[in-house]
DNA sequence: AGCACGCCGACT
DNA sequence: GTCGGCGTGCTC
């Protein structure tokens, strides 16, 4: 690298802004230069528009678009040293590959402190130290008793205490600076970046003894550490994967590498974490929603500089730069929480794997129940496919057991036969688990005399009846009304609940076995903050209770007393009309299963259905998930859907209907006949109604793209970006463009 | 997205 | 008379 101070400064600072705009903004140097020289990855305050903002220099140029004097001057620098480039480099490529303005999207990459323009050289760790014992009349603390506590704390600390420490007791910084002012307490600082002494031996535990099949998985993924190395570690619930997981780790670092693994939003549980953390001596660095912000960028300062070798985060954790990348795991890589659904809507999944390419190191994807899409690559042998079959306990997998819905009385939304197994579960002395999929008393709320339905009017939805407290909700906005006593309609008394969610089933449940406890899990029942925590310790206690849920008590959560699973509909998810929804409910089914018979004793799978002969739930049953995945592949392909073909789907949201679909039929207009000549194997269709069109009384509508090819399909996203960004129809409409959309709702 | 400018309606 | 509604325009 040559001399930065040796080169004569550049004319021009092409800078990433924090705004939607999809371009960069040319700034002159201001007054004060960076000691490396200007370079891309230099924080900068700048003058932008009528504020301040804090942007990024991505290049630097001797020209501008723009005659030079016309250019602000940066106000100031504000690193000593660009931010990592690999972090660039991922973020640069996102913002190209979701069509997002890259000045967003560096923003968003970054910890809140960096953003607002903290710096991130010369950060330390303070800690204070008690200088003198505190004498009972001493003047200086006569009036001030929480100080003369505080120095009595501190006095029981004689190497001193961190800043974390002592607010974590209910002291404040203030109190602190007011001993120290008093030359009672004393403040010292160490540079944060010092290095940690290095453990001796990394593990603090020994590593648990592997099948062969994991040994296998294991081996191959030792063969080449050094190089992109994409597998797919595909194994059945209670085969094992964490520990692959935990060996494959402990490789990378032993190797002075680092390692990051990704899990999904309520996967990064205290039991996870503590897994990791005790299996090894060196730090693991945990990047989830809790942190505060200093916190925050801590952790990422220590993960960036090279100090804790291990990272797991939720999704947007993918964002944090290592400084010796060695390996990246995505556990349960089909979970949907891996993409962002608004703003930048990027896959965390995806990116994991462009990134490993990027560095050139080993990539591992795990689940029990794979995304089509890695299937479809381990299938091509663009990823290993590396099989766990075998469970740790004796048992195979529970079989599901499909229950006839039909003409059968139901309670609670469960028919005869399950109640029955119930009963015979609990007077075992072991637990069941009811899972149904939706939250509230009933889905709605009918009155029998004329029909009435109790409709959202922000939406085109019905709204859930809740008892716990009383009203009728909109799901899908904010929407709350009382509960009625009579029909708003004709007035009739006779309204009653249609169907049953989880507040329902707990009710109905406590009424059939008054002598066991339910517990209720779901978004409701959990808000209170360590709610599901308690509750599932308490259900690990193993006395014989009933859980009642939602996908919340699908995943992940070790739930080993429970024997019976039984789901009370699976329906909806079957005959949903989005391309997906099969496999994301065989993916669903797949998981709640795995929850029973993980201890000592079998489990069963009880199955509620209108459609027993339903050809893929049969499929499902009898010969499980992988069998699905496969017809399921082989239907996509004949249908020209993802993966065998790439999506991008243009959503359109206006207060007026029309609004929205004029600038839809305008840019398709557009876009077809540049398509024509610059991209002919993508194809547009609509703008068509989306599903469930209106929403917290706005009007959704969209476009679909799709080819075979990325690359004309991201030109023709590109084009269609360019040409909203400039249309003035288009500052009416709120429009936002979904590269590989989970759903086309 | 912000943020200002600008031009019409109901209030101290 | 002005406070403030959101349409329009701009950001190096």
């Amino acid at each position: 690298m040559p001399n930065p101070n040796s080169s004569p400064p550049p004319r021009v600072l092409r800078v990433a802004v924090p705004t939607p705009l999809r371009r960069l903004f040319d700034y002159r140097p201001g007054r004060d230069t960076p000691p490396c020289g200007w370079q891309p990855g230099i924080r900068v305050h700048i003058p932008f528009g009528r504020r301040q903002v804090v942007g990024v220099v991505v290049a630097c140029a001797d020209r501008s678009e723009l005659p030079l004097e016309q250019l602000k001057p940066v106000t100031r620098c504000l690193d000593s040293e660009p931010l990592p480039e690999d972090w660039l480099w991922l973020c640069s490529f996102t913002a190209r590959y979701y069509q997002h303005s890259l000045g967003d999207t560096l923003h968003q990459a970054l910890p809140v402190l960096l953003r607002q323009g903290r710096p991130l050289a010369g950060r330390v760790r303070e800690r204070w130290q008690a200088l003198a014992k505190p004498d009972e009349d001493d003047p200086r603390l006569k009036r001030a008793p929480r100080q003369a506590e505080l120095l009595a704390m501190l006095r029981q600390h004689p190497h001193g205490l961190p800043t974390q420490a002592v607010l974590a007791q209910g002291y404040s910084r203030e109190q602190l600076l007011a001993l120290v002012e008093k030359r009672l307490v004393e403040r010292s600082e160490t540079p944060l970046a010092a290095a940690e002494p290095a453990a001796e031996k990394l593990l603090a535990e020994p590593a648990l003894p592997l099948n062969r099949e994991q040994a296998e998985a294991l081996g191959v993924l030792h063969e080449r550490l050094d190089a992109f190395h994409p597998c797919l570690l595909h194994g059945v619930t209670g085969s094992g994967k964490t520990e692959v997981y935990l060996q494959l780790i402990e490789a990378v670092v032993a190797k002075g590498r680092q390692a990051l693994l990704l899990v999904p939003e309520i996967g990064l549980t205290p039991q996870t974490l503590a897994r990791f953390r005790s299996r090894f001596r060196v730090p693991v660095v945990a990047l989830h929603s809790g942190l505060t912000d200093n916190e925050r960028l801590d952790a990422w300062e220590a993960v960036a500089s090279g100090r804790a070798p291990i990272v797991i985060g939720t999704r947007s954790a993918i964002f944090t730069p290592l400084a010796r990348p060695g390996a990246i795991i995505v556990d349960e890589e089909h979970d949907g929480s891996f993409k962002q659904h608004e703003g930048l809507r990027y896959h965390a999944r995806d990116l994991a794997v462009v990134r490993a390419q990027h560095h050139g190191i080993p990539l591992l994807l795990g689940s029990a129940t794979p995304s089509l899409e890695s299937l479809y690559h381990a299938g091509r042998g663009n990823y290993r496919h590396l099989r766990l079959t075998r469970r740790a306990s004796r048992h195979a997998p529970a079989r599901l057991e499909l229950l006839d819905l039909r003409g059968r009385p139901r309670q609670g939304g469960l028919i005869p036969p399950a109640i029955e197994a119930i009963r015979e579960t609990l007077e075992a002395g072991h637990q069941v688990l009811v899972f149904i999929n939706r939250r509230g008393f009933a889905p709605t709320l009918a009155c029998h005399a004329c029909g009435w339905l109790a409709d959202c009017d922000s939406c085109d939805a019905r709204m859930t009846l809740h008892r716990q407290p009383p009203m009728l909700a909109c799901h899908h906005c904010d929407k709350r009304r009382p509960v009625p006593d009579a029909c708003p309609s004709c007035g009739s008394a006779d309204l009653r609940p249609l169907g049953s969610g989880t507040e329902r089933t707990e009710e109905t449940l406590g009424a059939l076995f008054p002598k066991v406890a339910v517990h209720r899990i779901d978004r409701d029942s959990t808000r209170r903050k360590d709610a599901l925590e308690q509750t599932l310790a308490q259900v690990r206690r193993g006395e014989p209770c009933l859980l009642v849920g939602t996908q919340m008590l699908a995943k992940g959560h070790h739930l080993p007393h429970v024997t019976l699973v039984v789901v009370v509909n699976a329906d909806a998810g079957l005959y949903a009309s989005d391309f997906r929804a099969l496999e994301h409910s065989a993916q669903l089914l797949v998981q709640v299963a795995g929850r029973a018979g993980r201890a000592a004793h079998p489990g069963r799978v009880l199955v509620q259905t209108l459609h027993t002969d339903d050809p893929h739930l049969r499929l499902l049953a009898e010969h499980g998930y992988d069998a699905l995945a496969e017809q399921l592949l082989a239907e996509r392909r004949a249908a020209a859907l993802p993966p065998y073909r790439f999506f991008a789907l243009l959503r359109l949201e206006s207060p007026r209907e029309e609004t929205a679909s004029a600038l839809g039929r305008e840019a398709a207009t557009m876009l077809r006949g540049w398509m024509h000549e610059h991209a002919p194997d993508v194809n547009c269709l609509g703008p068509v109604p989306a599903p469930m069109e209106r929403r917290q009384n706005r009007y959704h509508v969209q476009l679909l793209l799709s080819g075979s090819r990325r690359s004309q399909l991201h030109a023709a996203c590109a084009r269609l970006t360019a040409w909203l960004e400039r249309s003035p129809e288009a500052r009416r409409v709120r429009w936002s463009l979904d590269v590989d959309p989970q759903a086309l709702g």
